[in-house]
DNA sequence: CTGGTTCTACTACCAGACTC
DNA sequence: GAGTCTGGTAGTAGAACCAG
């Protein structure tokens, strides 16, 4: 039997993307052509692999089960065609993108900016903040790397925690909270900033208290770490920080850190990136820098 | 509810490359 | 040169969305 390798490489497409169009579009071909691909990988299958469920369409269940093969396949199958080379940084040209949440960008990024530049002088990073919804720019090739607290949410988002971080109480200098032990019955009777880009007004920091049998009064949710910080320097209210991460901020705004009064879990700090960079060597080299300087100031060498 | 619009997949038909 | 395969354009169909 004739095995034509190409029908791999779009049944992977197609299984990924769910969708002819996007397929198409990953692999340089017209909608149409796809269409009869997808044609082709149904004869010799004996599947429908994708069939139309309203606007979308939606996975077989031989599909799902054939994925993570397919996928294994032709990743097997690029290696096999790609020899082996040494990564050259010094000639290396290319531009990574980045998505951070901003208190990192802040931290990590002067640190990264400069490691590039002295290791790969024709590396250029785009950093993007956030966005405020879930997006699939991770998948799609938007985004090559993102670095938050955001755990992997699909199979083919490959995920590595790379440092954690403790919550501090950033409050003004001179602030009523900074004179005399915080408890949290103190720390609850203080009016609160949260920090969101979803806007959410609730956290952890909440279940921590109500397990106390206390509540907060949250006034505001800030959409970045930046800006609740300049609310905690311009007012008396009080906001919860990753303390390594933001020192360098708190520090620059002569914010106070006082020890968070609760039993909340430590800050997860993740980075994310799609399962096609796996052994993308440079790709692997930028992670491992982001690692290490995550990793510095997680021990609190910033 | 309805008709227009948009999105997505599919089919028909044609052209180019390749094989025998 | 005929046959086959693959991919392109153009057009069609089904479903969802949306304004009135």
């Amino acid at each position: 039997m004739h095995v034509d390798m190409n029908l791999l490489t779009a049944l992977d497409a197609l299984l990924e993307e769910r969708s002819v169009s996007a397929a198409a579009a990953r692999l340089h071909l017209s909608q149409p052509a796809m269409s009869r691909t997808l044609g082709r990988i149904r004869d010799a299958t004996g599947d429908p692999i994708l069939v139309r469920t309203g606007r979308t369409m939606t996975l077989t269940p031989r599909a799902l089960a054939l994925r993570q093969e397919v996928h294994a396949l032709v990743q097997r199958a690029h290696a096999v065609f790609a020899p082996e080379r040494a990564l050259d940084l010094e000639k290396l040209e290319r531009t990574f993108t980045v998505r951070c949440h901003d208190a990192l960008t802040t931290a990590l990024g002067t640190r990264l900016l400069f490691a590039v530049q002295e290791q790969a002088p024709h590396v250029k990073l785009r950093l993007l903040a956030e966005p405020a919804g879930d997006t699939d720019e991770l998948r799609h090739g938007r985004v090559d790397l993102e670095i938050g607290a955001t755990e992997p949410a699909l199979p083919e988002i490959r995920g590595e925690s790379i440092g954690e971080d403790r919550l501090v109480v950033a409050v003004r200098q001179g602030h009523p909270l900074a004179r005399g032990r915080l408890t949290a019955r103190r720390y609850a009777e203080a009016l609160h900033v949260t920090v969101s880009r979803r806007g959410r007004l609730r956290d952890r920091i909440d279940d921590a208290l109500e397990s106390q049998g206390l509540r907060r009064r949250v006034v505001a949710a800030a959409p970045t770490t930046a800006a609740a910080a300049h609310f905690a320097r311009e007012s008396d209210l009080v906001v919860a920080l990753p303390a390594r991460v933001c020192g360098p901020m708190l520090r620059a705004l002569h914010l106070s850190a006082l020890p968070l009064p609760l039993d909340v879990p430590e800050v997860r700090i993740v980075q994310l990136w799609h399962q096609r960079f796996e052994s993308d060597k440079a790709h692997a080299w930028l992670r491992g820098l982001t690692r290490e300087i995550v990793q510095a100031i997680c021990r609190g060498e910033a």
